[in-house]
DNA sequence: ATACGTGCAAAAATTTTGCAAAGTA
DNA sequence: TACTTTGCAAAATTTTTGCACGTAT
């Protein structure tokens, strides 16, 4: 899981510069247990300019250190990413937290889908959504 | 799966009016054989007002003509249903073409998914991205 | 008359771009 | 010096809202 050493060490293996600016973004985003928005991290950083924010965002998700969660709405978030590699999301829409799935239960099924459709399959999304045991017996 | 007549019926039955507007959002739909997003219709039909265009889009949505199709990079779009329930899609990366899969493979998984996890599983999104038989002989 | 539906224009919300200034190697 | 990074403001996108004017019931 990273924090923020690692995301520091990471930056700068690949010759980014730590920056203030960018070392609050960073503290903003790890700051949220669940996913997130740009808008959110935009809140939390008043002090770093939007395009700062947009761009330091899209550059942490291409270095695979954010992963987008998608919602049931459709929208896309953001999160910290656990684990390195595909994996899927178990989202909870009561509290915004998110459970990283690591097997994926889609790759059975592609060989299936593969012969029948005629595709040949590139990708997949698999997300789900619920509500987390907490929330479920608590008051939220 | 929806043509002009079975639309038009539908609205008729919950009493919304068939206006010169939504035939031609309507129309221009069904002009599509993959997804497509609210700009496509927009541009082909001048004649209707941007506002008319959005209200007739989430009309049809809301009344579950229109299903939302989700691309890789999480961007939302739409396309004529053809199947009314729970299902998911195949998209072809490379004509935008849809195919709906009946089947949801993501069933199995629930119940072993909400006891490992301690969630209540409400809803799930899955969908797969490939090239489509001709795309990947053809030329495109 | 009363409801509904429309187009237009303005407003709002969101993201990107251009650039000059500041910082760093 | 050469290159990176920043904030600001303007621009571009996308979607929503308010409203006066028609139109159907």
């Amino acid at each position: 899981m990273h924090n923020l050493k690692s995301i520091v060490q990471r930056l700068e293996e690949r010759k980014y510069r730590i920056t203030p600016a960018r070392l609050a973004v960073v503290t903003a985003v790890l700051d949220h247990s669940g996913h997130f928005g740009v808008d959110d991290v935009l809140g939390r950083v008043p002090e770093v300019g939007r395009a700062t924010v947009f761009r330091t965002m899209k550059l942490l998700s291409e270095m695979g250190m954010l992963c987008r969660v998608l919602l049931e709405d459709g929208s896309l978030r953001y999160r910290v990413s656990r684990h390195q590699g595909h994996h899927h999301h178990l989202v909870c829409v009561s509290c915004a937290s998110v459970q990283e799935l690591d097997a994926c239960m889609a790759s059975d099924m592609l060989g299936d889908l593969a012969r029948s459709t005629g595709y040949e399959i590139e990708g997949h999304w698999l997300e789900f959504f619920g509500r987390c045991a907490a929330c479920r017996d608590g008051a939220t």
